[in-house]
RNA sequence: GGCGCUUUCGUCUAGCGGCUAGGACACAUGCCUCUCACGCAUGGAACACGGGUUCGAUUCCCGUAGGCGCUACCA
């Protein structure tokens, strides 16, 4: 076979949102295409009409803008080989079809979906294969004339790949090597159908990777048991020589018990399965999406990167050149892989450490907004710099900075319960006296000094003082050093909160 | 049911005949400390089972069991 540069496809059928496990699949054929210089394809299967979802298509482009997958051909591209959307290229399908049946290597098949429905009914394991078809309704078994009469009244067809029996077909899978399955347990597999004039998956797939010179097919592994159909299909398109080649990719399985992940987990597990949020067209519905949810598209990216792939060093955060370089199918692992939500999170939180306090101010600056609540620039970086260590996701700094805000409006019970103590009111109305004192307040380190000189003097624990007073300005036991949340509620807003709590708490 | 793929800590995985079976997430403990975190340190935790092959199997082969997928005029 001749050096053909590599041309690898990520081909949706836009049936609803992309789901996470099919981004992992365009992202390992991104991967596996730059790292050889190729091309990746966006290529739209919508050859079931009945399931077609408005929005859809727009929705897996943008998701992948998003995550910073690009492609260099397709739908929303261009590209010498368009159009790209299956539904576009019904006539070059006609003619291979038309092919097929010319070679013999199929036929028209007349049965009605009642009909076969009764046969699987009656018959233990009805397949409609070389032991049964000379006993359906089709073109071997009616006379020619009798066919002819059938597509001229109109009648519905379909037409089927004829599959010769006993012959062991091989699929070399790059990720699990070679496939061995015998002609018999395939079936006469629908390629086309003369009600919507739509080829079905097989049919078209083949076509389509054969003519945009696909040379990888890197896929789901849902797709391994007809693979050897596919590869009977090349064959008899006289196509074997350019066949691509196959990497079936282990399936993105449920975090907890069975089944692959599926697009009604996410919510109902508590996260997302879909890059970008979704609302139904039909139902209305939404469902949650990684971008909304605060994760980071690199997180996103290097977290399904090693979902079934391994770089083979003890590295774990890649930028996108990164993982091109080190990618290879040889180390993709063969056995499904768990969705661990919490390791996704684990990796927002570590692009998140990457970010400077500037960058995650301003991603901070519209939440504080919608709170209901301005603050210059300045300010957020402080308290972004005092806090950011502790959260996963951006959204969380809310949590982390509210009492900076406004003043707590409840006090933590068990913070209470543990760090109030008896002498805590005189100890509070005495600091108050001490910090009303005080000129400067964002002379951080200076007031923390003068307090401490305080407490020594009385001879106080300091834990004891300055958790109470913890307690009076946060309403519980958390938060950073507590001079730094002074310097940005400011002097008059402390003694209200210290005054307040006093009133309180007693 | 049939066919195929698959099987190392709870999870993601490293390992490609000889290792105290390594790392990461999560978890636990300790240190740090005005609290909560961060950080650092430490710890518990795995080769599904049974046969072979071999001087020697987590590693190779065969069974069994479990898991997953496919079995549509869906992709």
């Amino acid at each position: 076979m001749a050096e053909r540069k590599v041309r690898v496809r990520f081909a949706p059928s836009p049936t609803g949102p992309l789901h996470i496990g099919g981004v992992r699949t365009a992202l390992f054929n991104y991967l596996f295409a730059k790292k050889h210089g190729g091309d990746l394809l966006l290529r739209i299967e919508d050859t079931d009409s009945q399931r077609f979802v408005p929005g859809a298509e727009d929705y897996i482009i943008e998701s992948f803008k998003w995550l910073g997958i690009t492609f260099d051909e397709g739908v929303g591209i261009g590209g010498d080989h368009a159009p790209y959307r299956q539904s576009e290229r019904r006539e070059i399908y006609k003619k291979y079809v038309k092919q097929l049946l010319d070679s013999g290597h199929a036929y028209m098949a007349f049965d009605t979906p009642e009909e076969l429905e009764e046969k699987r009914k009656s018959i233990p394991n009805f397949q409609y294969d070389a032991h049964t078809r000379m006993s359906g309704v089709n073109s071997l078994t009616l006379s020619k004339e009798e066919v002819e009469k059938r597509v001229a009244n109109g009648e519905k067809y379909v037409v089927r790949i004829k599959v010769e029996p006993n012959e062991d077909i091989e699929v070399n899978d790059l990720i699990r090597g070679k496939v061995v399955i015998n002609s018999n347990v395939l079936d006469d597999k629908v390629l086309y159908k003369a009600a919507d004039e739509l080829p079905t998956y097989h049919l078209a797939n083949i076509v389509d990777d054969h003519l945009m010179e696909i040379t990888h097919v890197i896929r789901g592994e849902e797709w391994l048991p007809s693979a050897p159909l596919h590869v009977l299909l090349y064959r008899y398109f006289g196509w074997a020589d350019t066949m691509p080649a196959f990497a079936h990719l282990p399936l993105l399985l449920k975090p907890e018990g069975n089944g692959k992940l599926s697009k009604r987990d996410g919510d109902r597990l508590g996260f997302p399965v879909f890059p970008l949020q979704w609302t139904d067209p039909k139902t209305g519905d939404v469902s949650s999406g990684y971008r909304e949810s605060g994760y980071f598209p690199e997180a996103v990216v290097n977290f399904l990167a090693l979902l079934g792939w391994n770089p083979g060093v003890e590295k774990e955060v890649f930028t996108m050149d990164e993982l091109i370089q080190l990618f290879s199918l040889e180390r993709c692992s063969k056995a499904g892989a768990r969705f661990d939500y919490e390791k996704g999170k684990w990796f927002n939180k570590e692009y998140l450490a990457m970010k400077s306090d500037d960058e995650i101010a301003a991603l901070f600056a519209p939440i504080v907004e919608e709170k209901g609540y301005k603050r210059d620039m300045d300010t957020l970086k402080y308290m972004v710099s005092l806090v950011r260590n502790r959260v996963h996701f951006v959204k969380e700094l809310w949590y982390e900075t509210n009492y900076m805000f406004e003043a707590p409006t409840e006090y933590d019970e068990k913070s209470l319960k543990k760090r109030w103590k008896e002498d805590s009111p005189a100890q509070m109305r005495e600091l108050y006296a001490v910090l009303e004192g005080l000129q400067d307040y964002s002379a951080v380190l200076e007031n923390e000094k003068t307090v401490l000189e305080w407490v020594a003097s009385k001879e106080y624990k300091l834990g004891d003082v300055m958790n109470a007073f913890r307690i009076t300005i946060v309403g519980a036991a958390r938060g950073p050093q507590i001079f730094d949340i002074l310097n940005i509620i400011g002097k008059e807003e402390t003694l209200r909160r210290l005054s307040k709590a006093l009133e309180i708490l007693k």
